[in-house]
DNA sequence: ATTGTTCATGTCAGGGCTTGCATTGAGTTA
DNA sequence: TAACTCAATGCAAGCCCTGACATGAACAAT
């Protein structure tokens, strides 16, 4: 209970300091780099940071120190379950280290994304997570002017010089399709995210196309919707592709939300899967195991994605070497959604 | 393209003030309240901006202004949906406001809020979006003493005089249980999340029992189980209670993620739902409606609840009056996972 | 010509913390 | 005892920005 005048002003450094007896410096010295202090001390010290309730003033102690112990994550969406694996992993990491993560989404909009990049650095983000490679020079610029390490995950991309942990999404899905058209399929679907802006579904629309190539199927007779992402968008797009003259017997999607919407309507249609229409996802995302049936995904090892992005940007923090980029592998999770056409 | 010893350092206000030949008081204002200062003048300072690609210094802006424009919400988890939607809604809320959202999580362990809370206020968060009532004291005289506004949602409890908006979660759950007893249900069983510090939980298990006891059940005889959030621990969960000699006609589960791993599990087990079981969840986010048959679950209202949660805040924040605690309803979406023991 | 107004702009004192360097004093060695 | 270490601590200079206040120029009113 705080009496009436009381106003109960913020304690400070120098309140601590002057209540047990030290300079301030000593006090930040307890706080900081416990080892450079006698016991005696700290012990005093610390005691009356609880008594006073103690805690550094963020915006001072970056000012101060150019340094803040949290780093960022601007990740294009929240609201489905797409990165929240990988992203609780990388913050897992983190808080072993004593990081603290700051998530910020962006709504795959890339303008809002380049305000979270601000934003997250502005607030002294020591380190960066991004999602691709895919953004204005602009970005680029900004990070490295301030020297702020960044890696982008959920991509490999071999042409690209730019850190990053991830899989080859063009070939991943290429594996893919490349199984679906093997079983026998010829008449293909391909439901995506918008691509603008977005290399991951741009790669894996491409890995499509490349494995129908490779297979002596025409890429233009690839049936594509582009919408965005949810179930319910999914499933909106499969009905629209199955309802063509002529509709597909396997429609592949650009990952595991819109498929499921997808593996839902067909249900809805009256639709047996995989017997009147095959379908899959990419990223192996928990749900893909709940629908009936189960998804025929890609599998993305999304936790070992997020810790080690965390430990390389750590690394990196550290003032380490640069690592390398890290290629990691998916496979075909093999479920009841992909048969061969009847 | 840098030189070699250019040493990229990072432009301060002074750098615009003397690149623009004006003070740094005028750059400033030319930043923060435009129309103070002549057209000329800021249309010289602006270009300095850009070219030096000046942005300020959050920790100083920070420190000598007091404010951040930023608010934050501390959630148990990101790693499956209950919390996104509401989330995402308030974060939309806010950025219409020009406010930018920190999301930390807690994983469901209250030290680790308590430090995400410390984190973020620290970081100089405006405003802090909490889910639920279950926390240390302290937390709040360290809020009230910084006087953070802070809200509580989630909740709904009229015996806390605390801020919040949410849904009664023992109200709620009552109704739907009484209506799975109301089908003719007897023997029931329940999973729940861990309930020590999370008073959702709590209220819900209690809203079973409630039910129960107001249809001349025992309370007692509930099987209830305790587990974390996941489809796998739901249904690692639900293999358990049905293994029970005398097993349950109907499994109420505290959230829709343990529900539809239940529904999963029972469809491996051989059993038809709801015709040898049923099965209920809690929240109706998005994957109820994707599991076979489709969960009956109370249905919350997400994005109101995070929408007008921000509104509340920014309220606070502007130094309106406190706002009064919303009380939202529910309503039990009625899907095919439930109907009468047979 | 004088005084008063009004703006645009400048000056400067913080704001709370860290850190390089200086100081102190207890302990060691000769 | 004198000289020397070295760990513990203090001092004070920043870190970058904001905002209250001061200044001064341009103009209007008298």
């Amino acid at each position: 209970m705080l009496k009436k005048d009381e106003m109960p002003s913020i304690p400070t450094l120098e309140d601590v300091a002057r209540a047990s007896g030290v300079s301030t410096a000593t006090v930040s010295r307890c706080l900081n780099a416990p080892d450079r202090v006698s016991e005696k001390t700290r012990k005093r010290v610390m005691k009356a940071v609880q008594d006073l309730g103690y805690a550094p003033n963020f915006g001072a102690q970056a000012l101060a120190a150019k340094r803040t112990n949290t780093f960022g994550a601007v990740i294009p969406t929240i609201e489905n379950a797409i990165f929240a694996r990988g992203l609780q992993a990388f913050g897992e990491e983190l808080h072993r280290a004593g990081v603290t993560l700051l998530v910020a989404s962006s709504s795959y909009d890339p303008a809002r994304e380049e305000e979270q990049i601000r934003a997250l650095v502005a607030r002294g983000a020591d380190g960066l997570l991004l999602i691709g490679h895919d953004r204005h020079e602009r970005c680029y610029d900004f990070l490295e002017r301030r020297q702020i390490p960044h890696i982008a995950a959920w991509v490999y991309d071999s042409g690209c010089d730019r850190l990053a942990i991830g899989f080859d999404n063009r070939e991943a899905m290429t594996a893919l399709a490349s199984e679906v058209i093997g079983l026998g399929h010829r008449r293909l679907g391909y439901i995506t995210a918008e691509i603008v802006g977005n290399d991951r579904a741009r790669a894996r629309l491409e890995g499509v196309k490349a494995a129908m190539a490779e297979h002596g199927l025409d890429p233009d007779t690839l049936i594509v919707r582009g919408t965005e992402y949810s179930f319910q968008e999914g499933a909106d797009a499969f009905a629209e592709i199955m309802a063509q003259p002529n509709p597909p017997t396997a429609v592949l999607c650009g990952n595991d939300v819109l498929a499921v919407g997808a593996v839902k309507q067909a249900l809805n249609l009256g639709l047996r899967v995989p017997q009147d229409v095959s379908i899959t996802g990419f990223d192996d995302i928990s749900v893909a195991d709940i629908v009936t049936p189960g998804l025929t995904t890609v599998h993305v090892p999304h936790w070992e994605m997020g810790a080690r992005a965390a430990q390389m940007l750590l690394q990196l923090r550290n003032g380490e070497d640069r690592p390398d980029s890290v290629r990691l592998d998916t496979y075909i999770a093999r479920r009841g959604s992909l048969g061969p056409p009847s």
